[in-house]
DNA sequence: TGACGCATGTAATCCGTTACATGATTAT
DNA sequence: ATAATCATGTAACGGATTACATGCGTCA
């Protein structure tokens, strides 16, 4: 019974298109997969160790430093493909950034704006390491697809940002003081 | 010291414009805060009485079947202001159906396109009921910025899955088995 | 009178974050 | 030498979901 655990399947998903140590794993999700998902490496390692002992993935190789490389085996990629096929994946998305501008008349004008600024800034900044991501090697054969939805999402975002930033500034009158 | 707690500082917000019950707020949830965060009755109740004892928010009012309406105290409005103001929001939005398609590769052409098309059907119908929801009261001063937000989100992202799913139909070939 | 919507909650579990803890290898 | 990066983990806590549990009011 799939329950959620987008981590798992994530794992096992990268596993599926390389072997991969814990901690290149920690980078891909830290680089490439930030987007749409993130994730610690202090809860990668015990889901690898979960994987390991369900059949799931396999010590490939050991290496220096304690290193392990996993790799994952054909219990593993049915089971990634099972998720793939479970019905309808969870897709609301949460966002503290955008939960906040609903409450944003409650600061004065200035602030609000430049709050919005402050967003615009980082999502035009986070679209260009996007592209340069597009750019390079893909970590999965279909992995430039959300990398181009993520160009495309921050910089419709920033723009949206400055948008937001000029009715701010315009519209939203000095926030009443209830009581 | 302000951790995370988004869902009791958008409870608090959302009280900062109107008096409501838990019911109430569930329902604004649903409807407008959905693109932005979301909640659910069992995690909303908790954390009103919470509120209530720290002294953030008060009972204003009883009606039929035991309803309580709660409204914020000054308290509470520096504390949502507290929060809008504390540094750099999380941003990272979680997103298990763009999560999946960084995998596609793993599924037959034709599966891949279907659940893109599928993805595409949802976000249309979704930006439909944003659009809706900014032509008619907005539940916060400012909550019309973030729904136009989610208008514009929905259109690109629906937009964004048909291109995918012309790409997944034309670029992705059989899966390979490894092993 | 029965269905639906309003209304409030608790308990168990799961998932994710933060803090803690350790140590080897490589580059400067 | 020493800092940065590689490398692996545990423990405590917090936040969110699911399942469970209850009952009133209104409308057809």
């Amino acid at each position: 019974m799939i329950r959620r655990m987008s981590l798992r399947y994530g794992l096992l998903g990268l596993l599926a298109a390389k072997p991969a140590t814990g901690y290149d794993l920690a980078k891909l999700y830290d680089e490439s997969l930030a987007i749409v998902w993130k994730a610690q490496l202090s809860q990668i390692y015990p889901e690898l160790n979960r994987l390991l002992e369900g059949g799931s993935i396999r010590v490939a190789d050991t290496g220096a430093r304690g290193s392990k490389t996993y790799e994952i085996t054909p219990q593993g990629l049915d089971e990634v493909r099972a998720w793939l096929r479970s019905g309808e994946p969870e897709r609301a998305s949460r966002n503290e950034a955008l939960l906040r501008t609903v409450f944003l008349w409650l600061l004065e004008p200035a602030e609000a704006e430049a709050y919005l600024r402050g967003e615009a800034a980082f999502h035009r900044a986070n679209a260009e390491r996007y592209e340069v991501l597009l750019a390079g090697e893909p970590i999965t054969p279909s992995a430039h697809l959300p990398l181009a939805w993520a160009v495309r999402y921050s910089r419709e975002l920033a723009t949206w940002c400055d948008w937001a930033a000029d009715r701010a500034a315009e519209e939203l009158g000095t926030p009443p003081a209830p009581r």
